[in-house]
DNA sequence: TCTTTTCTGTTGTAAAAACAACCGATTTGT
DNA sequence: ACAAATCGGTTGTTTTTACAACAGAAAAGA
């Protein structure tokens, strides 16, 4: 567990705690690290979480397979990043989304929810914690918004261009590289794969924009 | 602002929390009241938030028009619903949409920020805040998460049973009502309003369901 | 290295949505 | 009560997307 403690360090929950405090907060809040192969399910839907996770490893994937088998992508999680933090109330109900490893990947189970929930003063950080806490479930929530925005556009190549231009702000370069190959991007704006590789290359043709494999220019 | 204590007494903000409590807040938190005319802005695209704000009459949307005029409507908050809590962190941005009252409103402003940035314990509630207002995010949070399953549906008709169904669940009964005139719906589910209506009614002579202006019944 | 699988682009067709225009009914405002 | 604006439904046309099927290139695996 130690060998993570640099990564957890630079983590949204940790922000401002040094590597002794992170130590000690690991047998506070009852931390397990469990790893997944490729393609395994870190999390389901309906199940009901009581920890939140952080990757140290790898990259996960929410998503949502429907009935017929078509696929959606919620987000992504790259190292660094948590999960979980909507369902630590109470009375958040059922998980709405599997959280999938589209590579080898390590997680580390917190169990914050003890931590919010009682008033207990059994470790000094709460207060960091919850603040820390917020802050993360902010900025998950502002991506969330984000997503929505390119998903209400009416458009596959409006989508696109939403989803470019934030990435190429986020990146603050018009040169960039997305976290997706074209399925999965396909399936994260919820359109077809033939038809939006059919629009990419369109845009391309006139012009607008360059790419090569995952790597994108806007001109 | 005495006559809003009952209204606030019910709301997530102040979930356990006393009269008397929630009066010694409202100095605490420097509350402000405001009042809005149908049809006024009362947050705009682009500004910078330090307050989260209670709605405590009347109702709001969340929504978004882009060049062309096209709108969209992120959500909807109605009376005991905050807003502008995912911009509360100090490099949260500013605001990614409009708030607009959809009827005569009034909202009251709360300065959050300086209760969750300082450590000070100018009033004793923090802990009680911090955490209703995490629940109140992580809620949020989840209903982002339901409406992007809506819009990840591609049809208009999977958008429309995906968007009434949660609708019957969350009022527990295949009879219920929404917050939306067509076009709202239809700005809420990004898609065009005739078509919408049209699957409406085609849905309804297949038997699906039936409705009255606002009134549904699913069958 | 060779084979197999995955990935990306391309095309044609069928289905669906967007758009525009219109009308009657209801609601709002004066 | 009357005029004006809003709302909901309908229809036809154009545009866009979904779907299916295929092929070459690249990557993964044996």
């Amino acid at each position: 567990m130690k060998k993570y403690i640099p990564v957890l360090k630079r983590t949204r929950l940790f922000t401002g705690v040094g590597n002794d405090e992170i130590t000690s907060m690991l047998s506070c809040l009852d931390a397990r690290h469990k790893s997944y192969k490729k393609g395994e399910y870190v999390l389901r839907q309906g199940e009901h979480l009581s920890d939140i996770t952080v990757l140290v490893e790898g990259n996960l994937h929410i998503q949502n397979d429907d009935y017929w088998g078509s696929r959606s992508i919620l987000g992504e999680i790259s190292v660094g990043e948590m999960f979980g933090e909507a369902y630590v109330a109470y009375d958040s109900g059922a998980l709405l989304n599997d959280v999938v490893a589209v590579e080898d990947s390590t997680v580390i189970f917190f169990d914050v929810k003890r931590i919010l929930t009682t008033c207990s003063s059994a470790c000094r950080f709460h207060a960091m914690v919850v603040q820390n806490l917020f802050f993360a479930i902010s900025e998950k929530n502002r991506k969330l918004v984000q997503k929505l925005g390119h998903m209400s556009k009416r458009t596959t190549r409006e989508k696109l261009i939403s989803y470019l231009s934030e990435q190429a702000k986020k990146q603050n370069s018009a040169n960039f590289t997305i976290p997706f190959n074209r399925q999965q991007l396909a399936d994260f704006l919820s359109v077809d794969r033939s038809a939006m590789s059919n629009e990419l290359c369109k845009m391309r043709d006139e012009g607008l924009l360059k790419f090569e494999k995952n790597m994108f220019r806007l001109l």
